[in-house]
DNA sequence: ACAGAAAATGCTGCATACAGAATACAAAAG
DNA sequence: CTTTTGTATTCTGTATGCAGCATTTTCTGT
C-alpha cells in the first residue's frame, strides 16, 4: 500500500479536467487504521488475509464488545471513514455479518445491530446444549490422545486465570475449551453451527459477570467435564456439558 | 443514468485510446431479466423485496438446482450480466452465501460453490437429527392446536402427492413440513440452525431420487411422525424424527 | 399559533471506474 | 521438444459517482 496512493497520483486521469480539479484526495487509503493485515499465525503458505476477512472480524469485536451497541444504526460512510475503508467493502463485510445474524437488514435504510432478548438468549442456550452433548458423545469416539492432552492444558490454563481472579482471560480461555472439544468431535458441520450461535452469545457473554460462588461453581463444571472426557466418558460428558449451559442460563440470566 | 454513459466516454482517458475504443454499453440496466422484484404475497405493508434478497435466493436456487455445478467459479462479470445486474450487490450476495456456507471464498480469485464431501453430508445430518429431537420435544410442548393442524394438513397433500407419483411437490412438501415441526417448537435459534443445513443439504437431497420401497419408508416415517406429533408425544416424537434422518442417510448416501 | 405541504438534507442502493493480482499465452533458451 | 521467463489478458478488489427514498426542516394558509 504505502506508495500506492503516490504512484496513483502520478500518471493518471488525463481526465483532470476537473474544473478546479477533484480535491486531492486526502483519504487515508488502506491506511487501515486499527485494522491489521496480519500475516498468518498457523501453517500454511503465508497469506494475509484479506481485507474482508478483516473487517468482518472487526466488526464483530466491536458488537461484541459493545461498541456498537444493539440497536445501533451501523452508518456507512461514518463506519467507513473511521476505519479507513470506502464503502463498498464495508458494505459486503455488513452483509456477511447479517448472515451470521449479528445485524438485521433493513430495506432503504441500511442494517442495525440486533437486539437479542432474554428468550433468544434462553432459545440460544437450548440450542447450544443440544450442540454440546452431541459434540461430547462424538468426541469421546473421536478425539485423539493429544486432542484430548490439549483442552486439558487450555483448562488447566483457565483454572491458573481463575485463581489470579483474571475475568478477561478466564472468560477467552473458557470458549476456546467449549470451542476445542466441539472440534474433538470431528464434525465440522457441528463446529459452524456450535460456532455462529457461540459468537451470537459472545456480547451477552461478555457482559454477564456472575458472583463469586457462580463463577466457582462454572470452574468445578470444567473439572467435571475434563476428567469424563479424559475416561471418555460419553454419558458423563454430554451430562456435565448439559447441565453446565442449563447453569449459563442462570448465570446470564439477569444480564440480559 | 441513461446518456451519463456518453457523458462519460466523452471527456476521459487520454488513456487511450483504446484502440478501437470501449465497446459501447449494450447493458440491459435494471432489466433483472428473470429477476422479478416480487410485490410481497403476505400481510404487511406492501414492500418491494430489496434487490439483495432476490439475488440471494436467486443464486441459491441456481446452486441447489445445479445450474452452478460445485467446485464452479462465480464469475462476477458473467454471472452478473447474465441476471442483468451490476457486481456491487452480486458481490454482496454472494458475501453472504459465503457466510452461509454454500460458497467459499478463494482471496483474489473470487468465490466458488462448496462441494460437500459424503462425510460432510453425514455430519449435517448428523446434527440435524440432533435439531430435530430437540425440536420435537419442544414443539409437543410450545405447538398450538392450529398449528399441529396446519403441519397434518401439509402432511396429507404430501401423501397425496406420493401417490401421484409427484416427486418434486412430494420433495417440497417434505421439507416444509420438517421446517414447519421446527417452526412449532417457538426457538428462533433453532429454527435458524435447522435452516441453514436444511439449505446445505437440499442440494443433495434434489439429486438423491430414492427407489419405491424406500421412498414408502419414507412416508410411513412420516405417518408416525404425524401421530406423535397430534398426540404431543415427546418421546415417540423425537425418536422417530432421529430415526428418519438416520435413515435419510441411507437413502442419499450414494448420490453424494 | 398550528397543521399540513413543500423543499431540503442525508443516507442507502446501485452502477461504474480504476488498480493490482493471477493466469494464460508466447517467445526464447536449454 | 521441454522448460522457463516475459508479456498480455482477465478478473477480482476497492473507490467513487449518481439517483431515489426517508426524514427533517421550513414555509404557507387558515
Amino acid at each position: 500500500m504505502l506508495e500506492k496512493g503516490t504512484a496513483d497520483s502520478i500518471g493518471r486521469h488525463g481526465n483532470a479536467a476537473g474544473p478546479a480539479g477533484r480535491k486531492r484526495r486526502t483519504r487515508k487509503m488502506n491506511e487501515i487504521t486499527s485494522l491489521e493485515r496480519r500475516p498468518e499465525g498457523g501453517p500454511g503458505p503465508i497469506r494475509r488475509t484479506a481485507l474482508h476477512d478483516t473487517l468482518v472480524s472487526h466488526l464483530r469485536d466491536m458488537i461484541i464488545e459493545g461498541d456498537l451497541a444493539p440497536g445501533t444504526r451501523l452508518h456507512e460512510g461514518q463506519l467507513g471513514e473511521q476505519l479507513g475503508v470506502s464503502r463498498t467493502p464495508l458494505r459486503e463485510a455488513i452483509k456477511y455479518l447479517a448472515s451470521e445474524g449479528l445485524v438485521e437488514l433493513v430495506p432503504s435504510r441500511g442494517a442495525v445491530v440486533k437486539r437479542f432478548s432474554a428468550k433468544d438468549v434462553k432459545d440460544m442456550l437450548t440450542v447450544l446444549q443440544a450442540l454440546e452433548e452431541l459434540a461430547g458423545k462424538l468426541a469421546c469416539d473421536a478425539a485423539s490422545d493429544t486432542g484430548i492432552a490439549e483442552v486439558r492444558a487450555l483448562h488447566d490454563e483457565m483454572v491458573h486465570r481463575y485463581r489470579a481472579g483474571d475475568r478477561m482471560q478466564y472468560y477467552k480461555l473458557n470458549q476456546q475449551i467449549h470451542t476445542a472439544i466441539v472440534q474433538l468431535s470431528g464434525n465440522a458441520a457441528l463446529a459452524d453451527m456450535h460456532g455462529v450461535l457461540q459468537t451470537r452469545l459472545k456480547r451477552i457473554r461478555f457482559i454477564g459477570h456472575e458472583g463469586p460462588e457462580k463463577w466457582a461453581a462454572a470452574v468445578a463444571e470444567h473439572e467435571e467435564m475434563i476428567a469424563a472426557l479424559e475416561a471418555r466418558d460419553k454419558a458423563k460428558l454430554s451430562e456435565v456439558l448439559g447441565r453446565h449451559l442449563v447453569n449459563a442460563w442462570e448465570r446470564v440470566r439477569d444480564s440480559v
